[in-house]
RNA sequence: GCCGAAGUGGCGGAACAGGCAGACGCGUCGGUCUCAAACACCGAUGGCCGCAAGGUCGUGCGGGUUCAAGUCCCGCCUUCGGCACCA
């Protein structure tokens, strides 16, 4: 590939900045002068610009999850984007064209939460965090792509999530719904973090949350849902697809209907849905529960309960859905005094409410069968309602109906047959269910359905600091989309709190104030804004064309970038932002909008670096930590490098600066290594002599192998981001290195050939200190300059990492006892003569015969059996 | 409760695919350099016994498979992360 300095659009004429003369006594490496130099210098040479259209080299897109603007860049956000960077800049000079854009998630709550206490305006609080921010990241030194930087609350940006939200209202992939919120009568919907406490109360004033049901837009995720299980192609955590596979949810049963019977109080007829995994047990369904918020529960409760019903109903909105799920609540219901027709046998069976059944899960109604549902039976156990056994193992004789059960039996044995089921009693348990169903669907009281867990997307805010919603409100036309060419909706920049939670857009006349883009006449803009997921859904359509003024995508540079090819960031993230941006891929390729149905063909989650103290790190806890200081004291490329040793990248931990000095020491080595090959450090008694038993060539054949080995493994690590070996790897080298300098093998080629792989090698992950002393050596040889970062990734010299010889450990009875050295190609034959013959080894068998002898391995390790 | 990940020296961690446990680094101890200190460099460093050679124990706990187990199997314990009565 090219040695000039990645393409640019300006003619590259490249100003080494003037590296200082190799003085006889060698300065100590001063990150402090040198790195904000090459950093200055790739900036003027543009290096890190990407051609989007270099028609040469094969696009590799990585992307990193950008980041939100607090204000604050801490440990953590070094911790994902430097290691990134060493990824992009391996990938570089492996002749890839490398796009590592960068971005600001810049809308949301923390913005608002601050206008709301501190008066300050959202947009003027994000941009100057953005500003500070900016300035953090580019003493990573990485090699962030600036001119693609994506702001998602400029216009420019989120204009186009109105447009996308009009595509979906076209395609029916966008609704409107009730749907509950939590609400405080001073300070508006609140979010969860708002609500305080046990007791539930508003995180401002105190008042207690109450529930209010909303119309609020709604994206149809769940259209997707059987797509979105399917992970083909994906290189994926397991984990994560595990997660998003239980967060879909999906579960195939039946609904069957049940009928209501007439009172005094109504006429009954009603259809009572309930969804059911296990129509098996259908015999045994003794009651029907419904959730509380169940639309039929005003019009069925008997006048008798209808205050008991009240009451309940009312408790139970005010629970989360946490309580209401928590297992370690008592059952808690009421019956509503009505009943309905169970279809299967007839059997008048009570309804009755109870929290623990959802209204967003499957038809909001279940069949209670306490005999083989641990819940159902805490229940009827708490009411004394009746508890009918209709499933036993075959194996055992069918019990009474009503013989008392001290737990429900939810097992599947595998002879599971049915009993006390009429007709279909013996039946084993899957094949009743399927006749069941089939026998109830002939009557028009059953289907067979599939539920999921997954509900729609709820993408209304009421907040001030998101994307407007493009709708329009007619008293003529109801609900009208803002027509395309309207678009953007704007955010006005001004708006008054009044010092309350409460959406500020409402009181905005000027916003609120509109025209029906049909009739012309006044109508009321929505002031509801979307969910900042949307905008990170999309994200890294946008980097490939931020100032795209005339579609949200470049269809081109996405036919040529897309998918991405490697995605880092937290898991934190696992299912939400990824599924989102999942679903929202497949819609878009739907629309015609982008090509390929899943956006990230490679995920990488690292893991969390936490406070000191262990916990998350958070300005509340001021455990936060501000990695500027340590880069003020060892330079970023030590900080960067020391990040990337701590352990494992999908790992994390508490964080510690512990050890730090072992890094900075490390890359002193290097510029030691690098520019002094023939001092001495007087603290050492051997210094100047070749290690005992060794000559020149055979320590040019020793720091060669230790070189071209070392590449060969570093080069696997680089490609399985594995860090903390890398680095370990590459200080096993130094050190092996350290040892010859000052030698007359410091002479040799090899030494050279080692230091120069050695750079090649650290470059990656140590930008900074390996560019300097690349620009010395290059200057040393009267060569002109060029990047290291430029240069081509080494590869090793296959004749070069073979030994001549190998140690053997020999075991006898599996325990190490002596070790010899032997030739490389040596015959297991010769081996086991060898072993055998050793001194130590004919001293432990002791005269007797060996049982056996085991080489291990391809005679790695020899292990001699004896009784 | 369920799902996922993990438990290895004083500390962070290493160990391909069952084959020398503790790479690399920190810390500690000893040394060289220095008037001295810092820096740098060299050496030692899992526990116990031993002057040494060497022995012995040792990867959360208890069993097992194997010539050989940190790694595989069975049964537990602990920690962290996620999910939450999903019918």
């Amino acid at each position: 590939m090219t040695t000039r300095p990645a393409r640019t659009d300006d003619p590259i004429t490249p100003e080494p900045p003037a590296p200082a003369p190799v003085d006889r006594r060698i300065e100590r490496y001063d990150a402090a002068s040198v790195e904000p130099r090459w950093q200055a210098t790739w900036e003027d040479l543009r290096l890190y610009h990407t051609d989007l259209h270099d028609p040469d080299r094969p696009p590799f897109y990585l992307l990193t999850m950008y980041p939100y603007p607090s204000g604050d860049l801490h440990i953590g956000h070094w911790y994902i984007k430097t290691p990134t960077d060493a990824i992009a800049r391996f990938h570089r000079m492996h002749g890839e064209n490398v796009f590592l854009p960068i971005g600001f998630d810049s809308f949301g709550l923390p913005a608002e939460n601050a206008a709301i206490k501190n008066k300050v305006n959202p947009r003027d609080w994000t941009m100057r965090n953005i500003e500070k921010m900016r300035r953090q990241l580019r003493s990573m030194g990485a090699t962030f792509d600036w001119d693609a930087e994506v702001v998602t609350a400029d216009p420019e940006y989120y204009r186009w999530n109105q447009w996308f939200f009009l595509r979906f209202l076209e395609a029916g992939l966008a609704e409107r719904r009730m749907s509950p919120v939590d609400w405080c009568p001073n300070d508006g919907t609140l979010a969860r973090e708002q609500v305080e406490g046990v007791d539930r109360h508003c995180w401002r004033c105190g008042a207690p949350v109450q529930k209010r049901d909303l119309e609020q837009w709604f994206l149809k995720i769940t259209k997707y849902a059987d797509e979105l299980l399917d992970f083909t192609g994906l290189d994926w955590p397991e984990p994560v697809k595990v997660a998003q596979t239980n967060w879909i949810g999906r579960s195939e049963g039946a609904e069957i209907v049940f009928t209501t019977t007439a009172d005094q109080h109504q006429p009954g007829g009603d259809e009572l849905r309930v969804f059911t995994t296990r129509p098996d047990t259908l015999f045994g369904a003794t009651f029907i529960v419904l959730a509380p918020e169940h639309p039929l529960v005003d019009r069925l409760t008997h006048p008798a309960q209808r205050a008991a019903v009240e009451t309940y109903v009312t408790q139970a909105r005010r629970r989360t859905e946490i309580e209401r799920l928590s297992t370690d609540r008592d059952k808690t219901g009421v019956a509503i005094g009505a009943h309905a027709i169970n279809p299967v046998n007839g059997e008048r069976v009570p309804i009755w409410i109870a929290d623990y059944v959802l209204s967003t899960y499957g038809t909001g109604a279940i069949m209670a069968v306490p005999a083989h549902d641990e819940r159902d039976f805490a229940f009827a156990a708490k009411f004394g309602l009746p508890i009918r056994q209709v499933i036993a193992p075959a194996s055992v004789e069918a019990p009474a109906p009503d013989a008392p059960m001290s737990e429900a039996y939810v097992a599947h044995a595998d002879d599971d047959v049915l009993v006390n089921s009429a007709r279909f009693s013996g039946f084993p348990a899957p094949e009743g269910a399927r006749a069941i169903v089939l026998w109830l669907e002939d009557q028009g009281n059953a289907t067979f359905t599939v539920t999921y867990r997954l509900r729609d997307w709820l993408i209304s805010r009421q907040r001030y600091w998101g994307t407007p919603i493009p709708v329009v409100y007619c008293e003529r036309d109801g609900i009208v989309p803002v027509p395309d060419d309207r678009l953007p909706v704007l955010l006005p920049d001004h708006v008054d709190y009044q010092g309350s939670g409460v959406n500020p857009l409402t009181r905005d006349a000027a916003f609120v104030n509109t025209t029906c883009p049909k009739c012309g006449e006044p109508a009321r803009a929505e002031t509801d804004t979307m969910d900042t997921f949307i905008d990170s859904s999309w994200y890294w359509f946008r980097y490939l064309s931020p100032h795209k003024a005339d579609g949200a995508v470049d269809r081109v540079l996405d036919e040529r970038w897309g998918p991405v090819d490697q995605y880092t960031g937290g898991a934190e993230h696992a299912v939400m932002h990824l599924l989102y941006s999942r679903f929202f891929t497949k819609a878009l390729a739907d629309l015609g909008i982008v090509r390929e149905r899943e956006p990230f063909r490679r995920l990488f989650n690292q893991g969390q670096i936490l406070g000191s103290d262990g916990e998350r790190m958070s300005k509340s806890r001021g455990n936060v930590q501000d990695p500027d200081e340590l880069v003020k004291r060892y330079g970023a490329d030590t900080v960067r490098l020391f990040l990337m040793f701590m352990g494992p990248w999908d790992q994390g931990g508490p964080w510690s600066p512990t050890g730090i000095g072992g890094v900075a020491r490390f890359l002193n080595r290097v510029w030691t290594l690098a520019l002094d090959p023939h001092g001495v450090e007087p603290g050492d008694a051997e210094a100047g002599h070749l290690p005992a038993g060794q000559d020149y060539a055979a320590a040019d054949r020793t720091m060669r192998m230790a070189a071209h080995r070392t590449v060969r493994i570093v080069t696997e690590e680089y490609e399985g981001f594995r860090w903390n070996t890398m680095v370990a790897h590459l200080m096993e080298l130094a050190n092996a290195l350290m040892r010859y300098r000052g030698t007359e093998a410091a002479s040799a080629p090899a030494y050279d050939e080692a230091v120069r792989l050695l750079l090649l090698m650290l470059a990656p992950a140590a930008p900074h200190i390996t560019e300097e002393l690349w620009s010395r050596r290059l200057a040393a040889a009267g060569e002109p300059w060029r990047s290291i970062h430029t240069e081509r990734w080494p590869a090793y010299d296959e004749s070069a990492v073979a030994a001549e010889e190998r140690e053997v450990p020999i075991q006898v009875n599996g325990k190490v006892r002596d070790k010899v050295t032997v030739p490389a190609g040596i015959s297991d034959v010769e081996l086991e003569q060898i072993v055998l013959a050793r001194e130590r080894i004919r001293e432990l068998l002791a005269g007797r015969t060996p049982d056996r002898v085991i080489l291990a391995g391809g005679g790695r390790l020899v292990n001699v059996v004896v009784r």
